[in-house]
RNA sequence: GGCCCGUUCGUCUAUCGGUUAGGACACCAGGUUUUCAACCUGGGAAGAGGGGUUCGACUCCCCUACGGGCUGCCA
């Protein structure tokens, strides 16, 4: 292949961007984006009763969550249809094509007697061969001559040569009865205009690359470089479908897992580099070969996912992290974080990301900054708070007045009052917890007190050592 | 029905004729520890079944089973 790569991602705007179609577009961008090529977009938009804009406005919505930024302006297949039928009509001028006047109902009837006679069912037109001079006045499709013999080999990167009979293949509708293009065609026009030179798409469509390639062979066109993935499945192995993880990839994001961590999943599923699990966007792009796809289907497993989303919270600067914390509470109808809590959160953030798989887990990791004076611990909490645990309290109290606020001080300070009661930090950890979060899992209460300060600090154990005296 | 594709631990996968079949997630046990997360150590866990080819098959070929796809004037 010479010249620059060029893929597309041609999603059907039927309903929302769902996981599969959205690895679909990760390969196509890994692949254009490692090779200094350009990543286009098409919304397949023929068929006018099912397409919708709030579905086409779910797609780019999606993509761009996901960070798979396309190249110029998402082209409307639709608004191509006029160029799909001067095609068609160059192949009738041609005599590649031919007009059918066949009945709905007569190919009906066709099949059911072919299905009868166990035979192809196929339809073979009676029209392919019948001179213009003896056309009837009545509505007509165009149809494509396909090839009567030999065969069509479908050289693809991942499922090898495939070999299919021309047998197999029927003298397909190119243009409706109303003069509109069926989707075959669209697709074939619209690539090749394009300039695609790798399809990069789902295996539901590697029968359709032979029928494809009749239309770029009648033209006199080169084939794109074909690329056919195996579809994701559900975790039962089947389909996937609305039960299980086909889910709009919109969910995902109210689900609060990272974009980063997305790519790195998807990618992951299905594609494999070595040992390798986890990677950035650079590597993953300089990696990413067709080849090294795998053949069979995969099952999502959020288990992974979850994993690896966590790493890559980890791994994210915080300033980032924070922005994308935004962008997950916009998401999810909550209100934004006010300046003071963006302040706190970025101070706490070293201390939160390491903790966290999911952004809800983030914010919830983060309670003890969100929250404002006078806790309530909860019930787990609160039993870590008695006259004796008070009592601690108070002297800590009392040294944090004075104590260097680094984590040294604050450690041997701490460590110092739970040995002169004769007991270990750890023992004095549950009750300063209870104080400073009012609840039992968060950051290290040396991290938490560095985080709010010394006035919040002393303010925190205050409230709880007077509690219930 | 016809045609096409697929099948390695529970899951994602490595292996491209010779390995004690490796890694990751998950799980179990132990450790570290200030709760959670993380981390460290160890453990159980796989070539769908049957025939070939070969000195030797997860790997190549055939059959079967199972799963998926296509077979439209849907995309």
């Amino acid at each position: 292949m010479t010249g620059p790569v060029v893929t597309r991602f041609a999603p059907s705007p039927t309903g929302y961007l769902h996981i599969g179609g959205a690895r679909t577009a990760l390969f196509n961008w890994l692949f254009a984006r490692g090779h200094a090529g350009k990543f286009l977009l098409r919304i397949e938009d023929t068929d006018r009763a099912r397409s919708t804009p709030e579905a086409t406005q779910a797609i780019l919505d999606g993509l761009k969550w996901l960070g798979l930024d396309h190249d110029g302006a998402a082209v409307s297949q639709f608004e191509r249809a006029p160029r799909h039928a001067e095609v068609a009509h160059h192949l009738l001028a041609e005599g590649k094509a031919y007009k059918c006047f066949a009945t709905q109902d007569e190919i009906e009837t066709f099949r059911e007697t072919a299905r009868a006679e166990a035979r192809s069912t196929l339809f073979q037109s009676p029209w392919r061969d019948v001179p213009p001079d003896q056309h009837p006045d009545a509505p007509y499709v165009i149809r494509i001559k396909a090839p009567r013999g030999g065969e069509t080999v479908i050289a693809d990167r991942v499922q090898g040569n495939v070999t299919i009979r021309n047998d197999q293949l029927d003298d397909m509708v190119l243009l409706r009865s109303d003069g509109t293009p069926v989707y075959m065609l669209a697709v074939a026009v619209d690539d090749h205009d394009m300039g695609v030179t790798h399809v990069i798409r789902g295996d539901d469509h590697l029968n359709n690359a032979a029928r494809q390639m009749m239309i770029y062979a009648a033209m006199g066109w080169p084939l794109p470089v074909y690329a056919h993935i195996p579809l994701i499945h559900g975790p039962d192995g089947k389909k996937l479908s609305k039960r299980h993880g086909a889910l709009g990839v919109d969910e995902y994001q109210r689900m609060g897992y990272p974009a980063a961590g997305m790519r790195n999943y998807l990618a992951r599923l299905g594609w494999s580099h070595g040992d390798d699990e986890f990677f950035t966007d650079a590597q993953a792009q300089a990696w990413f070969e067709l080849e090294a796809i795998g053949r069979s289907p995969a099952r999502f497993d959020f288990k992974k996912l979850e994993n690896l989303c966590g790493r890559h919270i980890a791994a994210t600067e915080d300033a980032a992290l924070l922005h994308e914390l935004g962008e997950f509470l916009a998401r999810t109808g909550q209100p934004p974080l006010d300046d003071c809590q963006a302040d706190l959160l970025s101070k706490a953030m070293y201390c939160l990301k390491e903790r966290a798989k999911t952004f809800p887990e983030l914010i919830d990791k983060a309670a003890f900054v969100m929250k404002v004076r006078p806790l309530v611990p909860e019930a787990a909490a609160a039993v870590y708070l008695n006259d004796v645990s008070r009592g601690m309290l108070r002297e800590l109290t009392l040294h944090l007045q004075s104590a260097r606020w680094t984590r040294d001080d604050l450690e041997a300070v701490a460590s110092q009052i739970a040995e002169s009661h004769g007991m270990k930090f750890g023992q004095l950890a549950g009750p300063l917890r209870a104080a400073l979060a009012g609840r039992t899992t968060t950051p290290s209460v040396i991290d938490m007190m560095l985080v709010i300060g010394r006035d919040e600090t002393i303010a925190r154990l205050t409230d709880a050592a007077s509690e219930g005296t």
